[in-house]
DNA sequence: CGTTTCCATGGAAACGATTCCACGGGATGC
DNA sequence: GCATCCCGTGGAATCGTTTCCATGGAAACG
């Protein structure tokens, strides 16, 4: 870890650390002969700037911070690719931090973010106001949250109206007959949790289905939760017909759970599930999904993010979702009253035909 | 974005910055009294230290920087989680960044990184040991590399033994008796799709395979190339009767375009893919995959980039590889010689799904 | 030709922390 | 009781860079 500073070009180029760093900069007011020199020189070291230092001087590090709240949910790793593109064409370098749904570690990268001095964080925020988030409130860190919103925080953000997909959703499960439907609702802690969880209820009541609290279960959106969501819906006296999870990782252990205990997803059970994700087409059945746009929403919290820092204050965005209907949620209720009823009419959202056609509908051997 | 330096601390508190540095840095040479007041003041400010600063007078700054070559491959997405957590029990954060699989962001970002004096560096490396790679080198700043490696560059690293799960997948499906397997190739410029090929390579001709050279599409390690790698196979005179491809995102590609073809995964084509995504064992069939501990590459990367920052110079560790049979490569090849090994000289072109038995098997239809 | 303007340049201050060094006073040793 | 040691403290140097300010020489102008 040998150090080369702009004293040791400066000395090469038989200028001063003055003007080596006017020209490194690009500073207009340098003669073509120390700019060559210079550059040779800071060529032939392979001269690395010290971003500390420099970042200490100016005050600004042509980098921001973004804080999802788990890398290994595929939303949350498109966003950051998302995220990282955008940032990287405006010319920004974006450090990614993993909040792991834990408070105490988005708290530690939100420290380690402003100490760091990024010019901008975007961030999915986990829990209340309080802790570090209070604090890059305070020192007016540009900031945007995005997926999530804090109650009582006024942060611009991009979020998704979970309302019109969840509504879709439970509308074309009731079409198909379905009266009691399962929900693995994400915690009530965080925004998309309680939006959807609403949504879930407000749809249910408007449609005349069972509005049991039993069927209703409160998961962490992480995949465990998932399986343990099912498995306690599935053991009520009364089980539901159709699963609806708020996120795709607990989709995922849903799904699990199922295989194991041998459901028949689109058969013995309907389940569709909140975000979508590349490969849930890919399942067998395929997965019915309420999606909505992850490129959109990283797209526009990097120009939204980049405005704040230039001092503006954009307004927060909601970016719609939409149900797809395939195969997992495709069949009408078998026995039920709704093949028959009114519910019929029910004209879905968006059906995707590769994922229903009879060529995705032939039998496959299952293991 | 008024900031509050340790000066301010220093004034609520009484005392001198150095006596605040000292407490804030927890030094002993300190009395309760100055403790007290120092901490007081801290909290009351809410003062947070400039990192840049600390950072520009020692040399440390308890970081490290982990570079993966795709954040949405799953694998690297898992990594980059068992890498945060294994160097946030050590006191380290992680500062993530995406390569996305490209030479000059995987530069850029690793000059970032060396300019904000990550105290070392985990990195998926890409190319050759040209550009900034030679500059962590010259600079001796501690790094491991992971998953891969790059030729004449003497790090340490965690890799995975390909051969030996390789080895097993293609003499599974030879057993079953498959002449003329597919393989989906990684780019010849990454170590692991060097590896994995001469592997394939070497099975092949030992198990007295077709080594028919067009039976071997490159793709990129992205999921598209997979699409393209299927399509290109299944277009052959005599297209292969089992694909094996090189890592997770190229089977979703493949899996995807099978579908899309009407081709039935474990009846009219065979498919194993590299690398145990947590969803592949919920596809119908279920995917036969090779598997490696992305849990153990995690946490062993961190400890040996501790040894190195440490001063030590620890071994490389290559972890083994193995197959996992599932549905989606177990049932034999319809009139092949059998399960025995022997692999007859049975035209693989014969195989159409026509002449594909109703299957041995509890086959479930689908809705 | 003398004065003003311009501009590349170097010296030095500043950014916010850590850390070396010197200092003073209380405790200790003889 | 005097010299020594220890220890908490403050002043100041330092890290590597940017940037303000002064300088001096060349160009431009009258």
């Amino acid at each position: 870890m040998v150090a080369i500073t702009i004293k040791d070009v400066a000395a090469l180029a038989g200028v001063s650390v003055a003007t080596a760093s006017r020209v490194l900069s690009g500073s207009p007011a340098t003669s073509p002969e120390a700019r060559a020199s210079v550059v040779a020189a800071a060529a032939r070291l392979d001269y690395r700037p010290n971003a500390q230092a420099r970042a200490l001087r100016s005050t600004h590090t042509e980098s921001i911070g973004l804080l999802v709240s788990d890398v290994r949910n595929p939303f949350f790793a498109d966003l950051a690719h998302t995220v990282e593109q955008a940032a990287l064409a405006a010319g920004y370098v974006t450090l990614l931090g993993n909040a792991n749904e834990r408070k105490e570690q988005q708290d530690r990268y939100l420290d380690t973010l402003i100490s760091r001095r990024v010019d901008g964080i975007v961030l999915a925020p986990l829990g209340d106001g309080s802790g570090s988030i209070r604090s890059l409130i305070q020192r007016k860190i540009p900031t945007v949250f995005v997926d999530r919103t804090v109650d009582g925080v006024d942060v611009p953000s991009v979020t998704t109206d979970s309302e019109t997909g969840i509504r879709q959703a439970v509308e074309h499960l009731a079409a198909a007959g379905h009266t009691r439907i399962g929900y693995i609702s994400g915690p009530q802690a965080i925004s998309t949790g309680r939006d959807r969880f609403a949504a879930f209820t407000r749809a249910v009541a408007e449609f005349g289905l069972s509005q049991d609290p039993e069927l209703v279960y409160f998961g962490d959106f992480q995949a465990a939760s998932g399986s343990l969501g099912v498995h306690a819906l599935l053991e009520l006296r009364q089980p539901p017909t159709a699963l609806l999870a708020a996120d795709s990782p607990m989709a995922v252990g849903a799904i699990a759970i199922l295989h194991k205990r041998g459901m028949r997803i689109g058969r013995d059970v309907a389940l569709i599930a909140f975000d979508d994700i590349e490969w849930f087409a890919l399942l067998d059945p395929a997965l019915s999904v309420i999606s909505h746009s992850v490129e959109e929403m990283g797209r526009i919290a990097v120009k939204m993010l980049l405005e704040v820092i230039g001092g503006g204050t954009p307004e927060s965005v909601v970016l719609p979702s939409e149900l797809i209907i395939r195969a997992s949620s495709a069949m009408p209720l078998a026995g039920a009253a709704g093949a028959t009823g009114a519910p019929a009419s029910v004209s879905p959202a968006s059906v995707s035909p590769e994922f229903v056609s009879p060529a995705a509908g032939q039998s496959l051997r299952k293991n």
